[in-house]
DNA sequence: TGTACATCAGTGAACGCGCGTTCACTGATGTAC
DNA sequence: TGTACATCAGTGAACGCGCGTTCACTGATGTAC
């Protein structure tokens, strides 16, 4: 019966999460709410504050789950792209809170959410061959980026492969996230095959 | 002194909407509140029911407007790619407003938001040369987009860069408008001039 | 095994705040004769 | 030009709601002897 108290506590942390992330997928973007959650879960508000430190540190775990379970999804992919995308439109709500404007007076660019972003990086680059090589200027920041994140012998013009078709990836699937082919009447699929491929 | 009343009407709903864009700007994204507003303007909350159905309504205003000024701003321009970044980073706040996820029971996709958004395209379209055709499934599409939206005659493969590009510039200006080019230390400036440029 | 004690999950009340919106009303402004 | 009237901007109170968070407290659970 070891900790059978802190089995506890980490067991209603995940409920508590889960349920937050039930009402951000129902609710929309600043949907999170310490009162709404703790009435979902058949609790009184304050009880939370057992769990959580308040609402901001929720919503940091949130954000690293996020980005963990998204990681987790593209390292064991065929395709860097489809994966992505595939997570995404699975769970529109939390590539939102990745990716999008968080709530006034949040900060979205902690350090360790800075790192966990990066990371999406470390896992595109080495399925990359190079491109074209970036101008110097630009070559010098992705070798001192690349250096930074303790990944040290990356050619640039990888890193600049990398950022590009991140950036591409990330322009279609907020677009799509959000309708905006929908409103067209376009099935964006075929956009997402474009050169180069990894 | 012809319609002095309707003058003064127009001009009142000139300011509330200038407040609004003010509070959006400094307080992030939903920060758009009636109250809040007829505060800064010296007033009670009731008052702006003169002037506005409710907050849908101004909402709906402020987005209208931000699509006829981002037009305004890219119909003059001779490069399409670096007059959009330099609208959405100049005022960030309504290129969310535009593109990001709106307010939880807001129908963003009106048919005058749709339309709007799509006179982009428009502006778009006549300056680019043809690309590779698209898959016929996409071209069908294309062309029924675009003959949707009164234009009829234009090539599938010119549409297609037309998306292509759009997602693209997208895709770069809400990563720098996050800051997440920011947190890598990367200068993004580069990154924009891809190719095929229009 | 039984008892005394410490731990801690959860409660209900409260604080102070803000929100959108409706309503009856005052008072000024412009209009018609 | 002067007076009677309609229009309408703006007010303050109110409704009902929700929020994050603090606090003193109850009662159950696990622990130590």
């Amino acid at each position: 019966m070891s900790d059978m108290r802190g089995r506890f506590r980490t067991q209603i942390r995940d409920e508590v999460k889960s349920a937050a992330l039930r009402q951000l997928a129902a609710g929309g973007a600043q949907a999170l709410s310490i009162n709404a959650i703790a009435k979902e879960l058949g609790v009184s508000g304050p009880a939370l504050y057992r769990y959580f430190a308040g609402r901001d540190e929720l919503l940091t775990e949130l954000i690293l789950d996020a980005y963990q379970d998204l990681r987790a999804a593209l390292s064991g992919a065929g395709s860097f792209v489809d994966a992505y995308r595939a997570w995404a439109l699975a769970q529109p709500h939390r590539y939102r809170l990745l990716f999008a404007a968080p709530l006034p007076g949040y900060d979205a660019h902690a350090d360790r959410l800075v790192a966990a972003a990066q990371e999406l990086m470390n896992l595109l680059i080495p399925t990359l061959s190079p491109g074209p090589a970036p101008p110097p200027a630009l070559s010098a920041a992705l070798s001192a980026w690349a250096a930074r994140r303790g990944i040290p012998d990356v050619d640039p013009a990888v890193a600049l492969r990398a950022v590009e078709l991140w950036s591409r990836v990330h322009g279609l699937v907020s677009l799509e996230i959000e309708g905006n082919f929908a409103a067209m009447g376009l099935d964006p699929g075929p956009l997402y095959s474009f050169q180069p491929r990894e």
